[in-house]
Formats: structure tokens, C-alpha cells, sequence
DNA sequence: GATTGTGAATTGGTTCACAGCG
DNA sequence: CGCTGTGAACCAATTCACAATC
């Protein structure tokens, strides 16, 4: 049912949205199964630890093209490979943090980043002060650098984590510099290019929808887990 | 169309899920609005703030019953009311952060929280070198502290900023000490009697989402903004 | 016997398009 | 005339249920 191009690697086309959403926790799940030493696991139990249940689970597989055995279930090893191919986490993508406050000193010394694929590898700051001084080893630059910084370390992933009114200039410069995808920290609305996968987290909405929920006689919050 | 009960606060049953995810940006661009003195606004005008379509801030609105001029556009002091009510965010949720780790000290110290009806009014860690200190004027505290803390600051939301391995069990200790809602920053999956609103946000996921589009020609994200 | 893979049914969300109304 | 509110049409995602198959 799934083509898979002269035999090779197999990138197949479009996954649904909500589906790549729930990729990285099944890896996340398979991880683990792999460090126990399981090396098969049934999609009831994927689900379990994935916390989803078990037709979605299967149905999201089912468009990986892969491989279960009926009656037995999925092999771990080769599922995670699977999963990592689609995520397309087999190249390690360098992120540039750009906004050294709070945020952003915390997101550089978060370990989960380096450890999955993304090495924190650049520091951008606006402040006299900041520039020039270390952090972890890496030297914090200007915003003006940041074209050289792509070039020199092949940076991929921007990751803005400047006040709200600093935060679509500076996603102009990161497009510019030819970063390629953007993580954004700022609580507020930016546009970049269609070409540029953009996401948003943000704090202080997560929390409002919580209130939402408890205000009422919440049962379910739908982003369960 | 919409009931109001004895023709008082009127909170609505049933919201969409996913309308209320959206309310707080609709706050959000509201807040602004309001700041530069506009008295009313379009659903075209909102939309392009909160980076939606008229038609989906229409709709939206419509299921808090929201008041609409046609012709005119929308009152922004009035919906920001009812949007603020809808939410809950009228009266003020105390929040305890656990794990004063890199990340629970960041999100201690970044100011979008208090300013929006959630201050931050208690914090743990296990570190028996942490518990005693303060930070911004509030004493860490043990976990075995938490009941009695819920019951005299009335804190109602529970922050977790642990490792992953530590996190079902602070859930755990929350649920119990009647904290009544929960954001998750720990990479793992947890669960919570389902009464008790929980979210998670986790750092390393949205990479990997962003990796898979990037990967491919992406055109869009999905979650948009 | 167990568990996958998937069509079919269902539910939820988005978009369209226009009637209704200030 | 302009803009809201909303049915109707559409599309995406979830769940069901079962035939396929190891």
C-alpha cells in the first residue's frame, strides 16, 4: 500500500498532522521499551505508554507503512529506526537560542535537547553586557552575527526566546540568515514564509486553558496526558 | 440561543475544545487593542492578530454567546470580559512550582504569570540544599509540605519541572494534597484522576515535530503562529 | 489465539456563503 | 452598506469492528 521509492529510504508523503504530532512520544515510549530490553510490543501496549489508545496508535503506524507481525506485534528496534526515519531525526539539526534571559539560560541548560538530536550550538543576546561572555563553553553573539553562525556551524532550528516586541524582527533576521525552522517562546503572534515550519509554546496560554477546564467539572481536556 | 441562569455570571457549558485553546490568544490580541485605546474591533481585525480567519473568530465567539454589532464589530472592552469569565480568569489561581531545577527556576522567574492571574506563591524541591532558601522572597519547601501549603496559600495549580522519573509520583502527591489542576514540563507521560485538568508541555516533542516538517518541503504547520 | 491493518461509521472542527440586522 | 451569526458543506481525525494472517 505504501510506495517506497527504488528500494531506498522510503521518506513517505504526507503523514496527517496529528499523526507527526504523536510520533516524537512514541519514540519517546519506544526508547524506553529498548533500554528494558523488549524487543517486541503490541500496540495495546505501546498505547499504554504512550497514553493514546490502541486503534490510533496502529492507524498512525499503519501510515509509517510499517511493519507489524499480526498476531505478534512490532519489533522495537526497528520501529524506533522507522519513527526516527520519518521524524527525519537521523541528522542532527543545531539549534541557536536567541534571547540569553531566563528563558533562555534555562532552554541552555535543559540536557533533553542535545541528547535528541538538537545541539545547542549558538547563543544570541541584544545586551553589551552578555556579549562576548560564555555559556557552556559557547560565546553569546549578536543578533548581526547570526548569518556568519549558520554558515560556520550549520544552525537549523531558531529557538526565540526574547520579550514579545523583540520577537518577529527577530524572526526576519533568523529567515534571513537562512535558519530553517522556528520554535517560538515569545507570547505573541509572528509570520514567516510558508516554506518555514513555525511552532509556538506558550506558558501563560497553557495555563488558561487549564482554568478553563477547572473551572468547570472538567472530565477531559482532550491533550490528554 | 445561549441560556444565561438567573440572569447573572452566565458561564457556558461546552465549549469546543478547540475554541478554547484559542480563547487566550483572542485575549491576548484583545489586551492590545485595549492598550492602544481601540473601543471595537472586527472579526477580520482580531483574526489577523491572532493569526486565524474571521470565520473561526466568528464562530468561536459565538459559543460564549459573545455579543457581535453588525455592521460595527465587537465591543473590545466587553469581550475581553466575557472571554476573561469564559476562561475563569476572574478570580486569581495560586500556583506552586516543583522542581526548582534550571527550568522551574526560569519559569519562577518569568514574569507572564503573575500579570496574568497566576501568581507564584510556593515552591518544592527535594534538595535538601535547596529547601530553606528563597527565591523572590518565597521559601522552598519539602513536598511533605504541600497539603498544608495548599490549604493556606490556596494554591490551585501544580507546575511539575522534575526529571521525568519523579513526576508521576509529585502528580501523585498533588492530586492528594487537593491541588486541582496540573502542567507537566517533564518528559514523560502521567496520569491523574479525571477530574483534575492536566497539560503537558514538553520541549524535546516540538523539535521533533518541527524536524519532520522541515525535513520535507513543508508548507504548513498545523498549529499555526 | 493473538494482534495487526484498514474500510466504514462517527465525531469534531473548519470553511463557505449568505441571510439578518444595525 | 458592512459585518456578524450560523446553517450547510466539507474535511480531518477518531473510533469501531472485523477480516487477514502470523
Amino acid at each position: 500500500m505504501h510506495k517506497r521509492y527504488g528500494g531506498t529510504v522510503a521518506i513517505e508523503r504526507d503523514i496527517p498532522e496529528a499523526t507527526v504530532s504523536r510520533l516524537p512520544l512514541y519514540r519517546r515510549s519506544l526508547v524506553e521499551l529498548a533500554s528494558k530490553g523488549e524487543s517486541t510490543v503490541s500496540s495495546a501496549r505501546l498505547a499504554e505508554l504512550a497514553g493514546v489508545n490502541a486503534a490510533k496508535v496502529r492507524k498512525d503506524l499503519s501510515h509509517l507503512g510499517s511493519y507489524g507481525v499480526r498476531g505478534v506485534g512490532y519489533d522495537v528496534e526497528y520501529l524506533l529506526r522507522q519513527v526516527g526515519e520519518a521524524l527525519g531525526l537521523d541528522v542532527d539539526a543545531p539549534v541557536v537560542i536567541v534571547g540569553m534571559g531566563n528563558l533562555g539560560q534555562a532552554l541552555a541548560r535543559y540536557g533533553g535537547f542535545e541528547s535528541r538530536g538538537f545541539p545547542i550550538t549558538a547563543f544570541i543576546d541584544s545586551d553589551p553586557e552578555k556579549i562576548g561572555t560564555e555559556f557552556d563553553g559557547i560565546r553569546v553573539d549578536h543578533l548581526d552575527d547570526l548569518p556568519r553562525l549558520v554558515q560556520e556551524r550549520g544552525l537549523s532550528v531558531g529557538i526565540i526566546a526574547t520579550p514579545a516586541w523583540a520577537a518577529q524582527r527577530v524572526a526576519d533576521r533568523m529567515v534571513e540568515a537562512g535558519i530553517r525552522s522556528i520554535l517560538n517562546f515569545a507570547p505573541t503572534i509572528i509570520s514567516v514564509p510558508p516554506e518555514i515550519p513555525l511552532r509556538k509554546v506558550d506558558l501563560a496560554t497553557e495555563l488558561q486553558i487549564l482554568s478553563y477546564y477547572q473551572q468547570r467539572g472538567s472530565v477531559e481536556d482532550g491533550r490528554s496526558a
